[in-house]
DNA sequence: CAAGACATGTCGAAAAATCAACATCTGCCA
DNA sequence: TGGCAGATGTTGATTTTTCGACATGTCTTG
């Protein structure tokens, strides 16, 4: 179907870390693994996700800061895509209830609306 | 925070797999890989995963078949939240906002009044 | 200026994952 | 009965990942 991304388990923990994160340096990943290796470890993870073309590197100063070569935006789809895929069938309406029974799921009035706002607009455009 | 499951490449591909079949046999799990190796690679990694306890085997006949061991209820929430907190900074709304922008999501209009309840209900309880 | 504190890249070794050849076993049917 | 077809488990070799020692370079500050 789509491409290989294909990401062995380290450089799949670094990128969600730098998703998460927006932008990090070596440091910041590093503390943000569970178990973390040293730092010359993840610095040779970074290396081979910047040459795989997955993360992008800014000298910010002294130092780098790493960046996903994808935009965000694109890569909140494909993940949303696929959980939806593989854990509900497809079925969007399924993803949000799941989504809307999450425990931290603390709806605020004005979330609310915007989220009937949303609703309104999806199922004219989905025509 | 929770535990450490950390799936090799190969082994969270066949536990999707087998999420989104909700039952398989090798075969068929080899069926969906998208560069499947051989029958009896297939089966080592099933091996290895039945063994460390994320996936069971029934006899069925003549031949098994996987199911996960956790079940898929909880299995989707895990998913979810990852996401969330990965890609959309804890916002549920932002990832319901994302989900009904996905070119798949057409609701029907019975969707549409489903979610609505489903977003009442969630301010409701979510006090 | 010198020394210490940080950052980084390279490289090869250790560990883990991936894989396929092979051996078994069972059911089927000619 | 004999043999083929389909399923499975085991094992060890190959490939990939993971990792840290080390060397280099740059600030900082005493």
């Amino acid at each position: 179907m789509s491409e290989v991304p294909q990401l062995s388990r380290r450089e799949r923990e670094v990128m969600d870390i730098v998703h998460e994160l927006g932008t990090a340096t070596s440091a910041q990943i590093r503390s943000h693994m569970a178990e973390p290796p040293t730092d010359s470890a993840v610095r040779s993870v970074l290396r081979i996700l910047v040459r795989k073309g997955h993360l992008s590197n800014r000298q910010e100063g002294v130092r780098y800061v790493y960046l996903p070569s994808v935009p965000t935006s694109r890569a909140r789809r494909a993940a949303m895509r696929h959980v939806v895929r593989t854990f509900f069938g497809g079925s969007v309406e399924g993803a949000v209830a799941t989504l809307l029974d999450l425990e931290d799921a603390t709806l605020t009035p004005g979330d609310r609306g915007r989220l009937r706002a949303l609703i309104e607009q999806a199922s004219r455009e989905g025509r």
